[in-house]
DNA sequence: GTCTATATGCGGATAGAC
DNA sequence: GTCTATCCGCATATAGAC
């Protein structure tokens, strides 16, 4: 069959995204988002009875958004694996932002979704540390299993709070580098005092890469 | 003169505070925090005209809370002195914890808290700075002046952001551990690939004194 | 300073015609 | 599926008496 055009409902969503990425869930009104994908009101809420269907519906596509990155992450092996594991993890993240940088506000008016968040954020610390006992195998990283835990524990708590603590940071001239440039920049930073001689010079390489 | 009472206003503040930090800063409305003090809402508008103002009152005094923390912080120089300093830190931020866990929704109601925020986040980079540096010289941690600029970034993102993380971690066991003890437990480990021989030892003690 | 009462506006959500 | 019209409730904020 012909390719249709894009459904009323995924056109709502792709605007709810986009809008609350911008604006922040908490100032984007149902009327704001009608207006945007221009239906009328009453038309949104015959696609989604409540605003917070619209969250909840978003939070989904983000877990299915994030799995892909997890399984590649925890199968890495080398560092330019990493390096293209946390690319592909922050630009997920990125599409979906409003999720991480207003979830107190989620979580106050969608209650059940807090268990999900945590059980995303447990996958994550697996994935996280599936990666590092991988660079300890291969001998790029040296580290006990606490260094590993603790390590893990490092990584996602960057990828998850990194764009909250990004709009606090002190502005730098920054000529236009790229939001997920920093991000992994930092990122990487983690491992550092990990790295065994050899691999670091090519880590620091992999850094100065973002920096330009 | 005789001790007054506590004035109505700072009976209001200090409600709003606590409600804030329970409940969520969008979640509190000015009923909320009149029924709490049991005055009329009108009487909350007669000393605040709007909530923002209440918001902007908090954070000022977030700032005047925070600085003695930050002054002890940046004339540490031993690890008792930094085990003193987060723990002071990390306790002036509970305090007021709504305003870093909710800091979006109050910059968006709020933009011009936005640079001041920034510079306090400024501020508290001196600080680590600082007290990285100190350490260092003191011969405590081998590190270069690279791996300080990134230690400090590391420290300053952990306090800005652990109560926010905190909520998607996975339960521990947790036996009523205080909500400041694991804060510090893991700031401390961001140290610790830097702590030299003998010191690293006393590191692990003090990390080991707030899992009990 | 404090109250009661009320104005105002907005956002979420529904009803019913087309 | 889509629209127009409307309801409902809540939160901020004000007016005016005491």
């Amino acid at each position: 069959m012909a390719a249709a055009a894009p459904k009323t409902r995924d056109r709502i969503v792709d605007a709810a995204r986009r809008l609350f990425n911008e604006h922040g869930l908490p100032a984007v009104s149902t009327h704001r988002i009608a207006a945007e994908v221009d239906i009328s009101s009453g038309n949104l809420h015959y696609h989604f009875r409540s605003k917070r269907l619209i969250v909840a519906w978003l939070f989904r596509r983000f877990e299915d958004r994030l799995t892909p990155c997890l399984d590649a992450a925890a199968s890495a092996t080398a560092l330019d694996d990493l390096w293209l594991s946390l690319h592909l993890t922050f630009e997920a993240i990125d599409e979906y932002r409003f999720i991480l940088r207003d979830m107190e506000y989620v979580l106050n008016e969608s209650p059940e979704i807090e268990s999900r968040a945590q059980a995303l954020v447990s996958r994550q610390l697996v994935a996280a540390q599936a990666l590092c006992t991988g660079l300890a195998d291969a001998g790029v990283l040296d580290a006990s299993a606490d260094d590993i835990d603790m390590l893990a524990l490092q990584l996602v708590f960057a990828t998850t709070c990194w764009y909250s603590f990004k709009r606090l940071m002190p502005k730098r001239k920054s000529p236009a580098q790229g939001d997920a440039a920093l991000a992994a920049y930092y990122t990487l930073g983690l491992l550092a005092p990990f790295v065994v001689g050899e691999s670091r010079d090519y880590l620091n390489f992999l850094r100065a890469k973002y920096l330009k």
